[in-house]
DNA sequence: AGGATTGTATTACGATGATCATATAAAGCT
DNA sequence: AGCTTTATATGATCATCGTAATACAATCCT
């Protein structure tokens, strides 16, 4: 049947929404054509209309993921100074809360190691998304006077998502719970932080 | 046809050595049983004589990578004061060497975002030796008198390995190369190694 | 020497998954 | 109202993969 002009758009949408949750709760290899347009409520079929390939899609659904995300951030630290917003986004990245919602976290944490098994185009995507979310810190480590931010930037990106990651591997919850509480503490130290104490400050955004 | 009677143990670690390649090279999911059996010279159909299924075959793979792995750290830092077989292990572990050699290198690097989508039995083997090497971590940090060396060893596993897994991603091979060495300036100074200069000093140890 | 044993090859089955051709039915236009 | 358009559904194809049953042939043992 044929639907207002407007359902292809909004079906499209729809679609990148569904993959953006089962990408990062699955992985690339494990996402399926079908269950994606079945978590849009469609059948497998019409795929075809909407994405060239499998590729396209995944590499269509990462990089709104990473816009979104790095909406999200900026409302996060909105107004906040510098040394302020560095220690909020490092609280709120190296988190129970982000560890425990993967499917809505950092695409870096969830999908790292996939990454050099990947397609080209798929791989460039998150490699603009890494980039990005580097340079995001960088800016505020230069805001706050950090000597050297854009050397000091991508290790300390690296050092926060290898942290999420292997908490997340790790079942002892405490253990778990131990390694994102002292990454925190060890990141904030490295950076100069350590004078903030941001308990009750850290803002609660919504995820859309 | 009957083989002479060591055969099937000798086939049987040929099956692991494969996999254990191909395992880091491709993953969990991209690695095929077929595949597995023609590296090793043999067609699939035999191969549930050696193991009772594929993710048998994961776990046993990752408990030997492990276990291979710890000899060749202690061959590799062996008769070194603590303090140095710290400095050597991270040069190795966040070098370019390292990076460039995902397939014979630590499964924390090639794996780790896989793990929360992986079968239990396989997970428990990845913590096992996640545990393992961070243990031998603390061990080395407490002897160098290192305060916290439990506390802080597993988020200095987490900096490294994320390091090594991001380097792996990025395609512009002198920021890649320089988030190596920042993340290893950045550890060494956090552990007050700074001190050391190793340049000469770190032992090739054959990977096998 | 000859029969029992056994590691591997052959072959097949069933499931899953990506891709595509064709059909359908309702929306929009004339 | 009827014709055209088009987003989606149906159904099929082809490849890959995990698993398993059966066949075979050479070694080992008696």
């Amino acid at each position: 049947m044929r639907y207002a002009d407007h359902h292809k758009d909004e079906t499209h949408k729809a679609l990148l929404k569904a993959a953006a949750t089962v990408l990062r709760e699955k992985g690339p290899d494990r996402l399926g054509v079908a269950e994606v347009m079945r978590a849009a409520g469609l059948t497998h079929g019409g795929f075809y209309a909407h994405f060239k390939s499998k590729e396209a899609l995944l590499t269509e659904t990462l990089a709104v993921i990473f816009a979104k995300s790095k909406r999200r951030v900026h409302r996060m630290v909105e107004g906040l100074p510098p040394r302020h917003a560095l220690a909020t986004y490092i609280d709120f990245y190296v988190g129970q809360a982000h560890r425990d919602d993967a499917a809505n976290g950092c695409p870096i944490t969830a999908l790292n190691s996939d990454m050099p098994r990947q397609p080209k185009k798929f791989r460039a995507a998150f490699e603009a998304g890494v980039r990005s979310l580097s340079d995001t810190l960088a800016g505020w480590m230069r805001e706050a006077g950090i000597a050297d931010a854009e050397r000091l930037a991508p290790p300390i990106l690296a050092a926060m998502a290898g942290a999420v990651s292997l908490s997340r591997t790790i079942s002892d919850r405490e253990l778990s719970d131990e390694l994102l509480a002292s990454t925190r503490t060890g990141i904030k130290a490295r950076l100069g932080l350590t004078d903030l104490n941001l308990a009750g400050e850290i803002r609660l955004v919504s995820s859309q």
